[in-house]
DNA sequence: TAGGGCTACGCAAACGTTGGCGTGTTGAAA
DNA sequence: TTTCAACACGCCAACGTTTGCGTAGCCCTA
């Protein structure tokens, strides 16, 4: 078992002073030529790569990226992450997942961790609680400390940092147009409740589209699911005593209960209702029928989110009073088997 | 804009000096009380936090696992790395992610870099590139330096280490058996090409069951697919040309392709042809119908890894010599609506 | 009052790098 | 022969931390 080799060794092995050999290995003229070309020599022999923590100590930089995000075995956050890896790397930067779980002490643990000393920056998106508890004091510490962070769909207005998001209310907005236009008038929608910020939104471009073509809002069209599990008996209320003829759900996974749970009852789909998700993963193209969805470019969107921390970590320190910017990533309506062609 | 206070700032601050301040805040007997209550009083108002950097670089330990999957966006892969983050937390450990894309440069770099100083030890799974290479040059070499490297699913045998995967042709096996039970002969294999170990396993487990029960293998039952572009139409032709009344698949994507294909060509599932998957992920689940299914649990697998991988890190010198293990993971068959059910 | 022991602290090395600066040696020019 | 530049290298500090060991000051005892 053959340790890595340090600077120290080679100096010794090869007689000559640390910094020679470091001097040697980075070329600098410095050194003569023929010192330079035992050591390098030497050094590819030993396979000599230089310690990534010492680097990091020395030059206060980490070249790693902290990725906090609820959970990962989620297709859009996993193809977000994708999408940050793909362009940090690109960057010559690593990056280094925390999953909050969905708990907001867990996000704020991970944060203060990450925060002393093993990452540059931040790509996150907030945990359900910390939406609920409206508690940012963890993010804006680690601003204040001169951490960027970048904060990509599920984000707070009460923190001021660069974001990248869809505009969720106007993909909401469309896809309900897409509906109305269609001729539904009972159009109902599932979304979670307010408190998860693209929630709220999307239930907001859902109600102002209604309103904008003059069909009456009604709430008890409207079901708002806490967590997964009770999220069966909800739907099947709401199909059976209301009879939509087209649903609206906010994600992938209300999208497929509510055509599971109708075709168990006998309702046709599309001929008798339609379905529009949001989120084009995994279960919208392989769910019977497909799903027509609004597309998300998650791995788009987090190859911004990168490029954007990357850039105002590597900005040159008079620059750095650059305002934030919040980025609109563009969606469209992937059209599928789930909606009627009527 | 405070940045982090150092323990030689806080010396400064309270005129003593930099290791008084360290012992103090490590309750050192060697310090007085009084001195002991200043210095924890300052460090907790102005929220010292040691800097893992530096502790890292002296204590040559990282309290990070590095993690090199082929891709994340592949639910599998997503809740091993959940299982993974989950245990390394309560350990203490955080966890660094690379993605290979499959491709054999791109572990190899992977792997160089983290294997500088970034992380204490690995835990992967192989891309089909070096698979189908089998060069494991990369992965030796971290091992010789000392790093414990931990394999799971995708493994090889040329490396010595410890693993953890299921009993890929048992489960193989098990569930051909399964078909068999239920009285089908014509049991069609869609599996990947040969150099990737779990397809192969999987397949010999195919062949396996069928010997056993005196069914002749056909070769042209049994369809390779080397990538996913091009699986439909060599499903298609299998489905028109020799009409199996069962499936074996060897992943959730060949399952659902070939459930949807058939579905499409008239042919009635369950009633007209079974099919069992691989990996029990969302398709499975939600697909229509909904598929039955080897399953693999992801989070415990990767719970495992991270577990033997932290135990051998947190050896004694004394024991390192204790041979690597291979952990069989159990998988069982979660019966759905896409096998009949005469 | 000298010696011993204890308390409470500081010094310095170490982890692996880098880079500014100081310096010994050489050779050539004056 | 003196002087000076250029070359080629070494020293040292710094990044932030921990810890073994040395020691100044004090009190107590013989």
């Amino acid at each position: 078992m053959k340790r890595k080799v340090t600077l120290k060794q080679i100096a010794k092995e090869l007689d000559v002073s640390i910094s020679t050999v470091s001097k040697a290995l980075r070329n600098s003229p410095e050194i003569g030529e023929d010192t330079k070309q035992k050591v390098q020599a030497f050094a590819k022999f030993y396979n000599y790569k230089p310690n990534n923590i010492a680097l990091s100590l020395k030059n206060k930089k980490t070249k790693t990226i902290g990725i906090i995000i609820p959970e990962i075995v989620h297709h859009f956050f996993a193809t977000v992450i994708s999408g940050i890896e793909q362009v940090a790397n690109e960057n010559g930067y690593n990056v280094i997942v925390c999953l909050s779980n969905e708990s907001f002490d867990k996000e704020v643990i991970n944060m203060e961790i990450l925060a002393n000393g093993s990452t540059d920056g931040f790509i996150m998106s907030l945990s359900k609680e910390t939406q609920q508890k409206k508690d940012f004091h963890h993010i804006q510490e680690v601003i204040n400390q001169g951490m960027p962070v970048v904060m990509f769909d599920r984000i707070t207005n009460d923190v001021l940092c660069d974001k990248v998001i869809i505009d969720d209310q106007l993909a909401a907005y469309e896809a309900v147009d897409f509906l109305v236009a269609k001729g539904f008038k009972n159009i109902a929608l599932v979304t979670t409740v307010d408190y998860v910020s693209v929630g709220r939104l999307r239930t907001d471009g859902y109600i102002n589209a209604l309103n904008d073509h003059d069909i009456p809002v009604h709430e008890d069209m409207i079901v708002k699911i806490e967590d997964i599990e009770g999220c069966a008996s909800k739907i099947e209320a709401l199909l059976k005593d209301k009879r939509p003829d087209a649903i609206f759900a906010v994600n992938e996974l209300f999208a497929v209960t509510s055509i599971k749970l109708a075709a168990k009852m006998g309702i046709k789909i599309p001929e008798e209702l339609s379905v529009i998700g949001f989120t084009d993963g995994i279960i919208s193209q392989f769910s019977s029928p497909s799903i027509t969805t609004v597309s998300q470019n998650g791995i788009y969107m987090g190859g911004r989110a990168a490029k954007m921390l990357i850039e105002r970590l590597e900005m040159e320190e008079e620059e750095e009073n650059e305002q934030y910017r919040t980025e609109l990533i563009e969606t469209h309506l992937v059209e599928r088997e789930s909606t009627s062609t009527m």
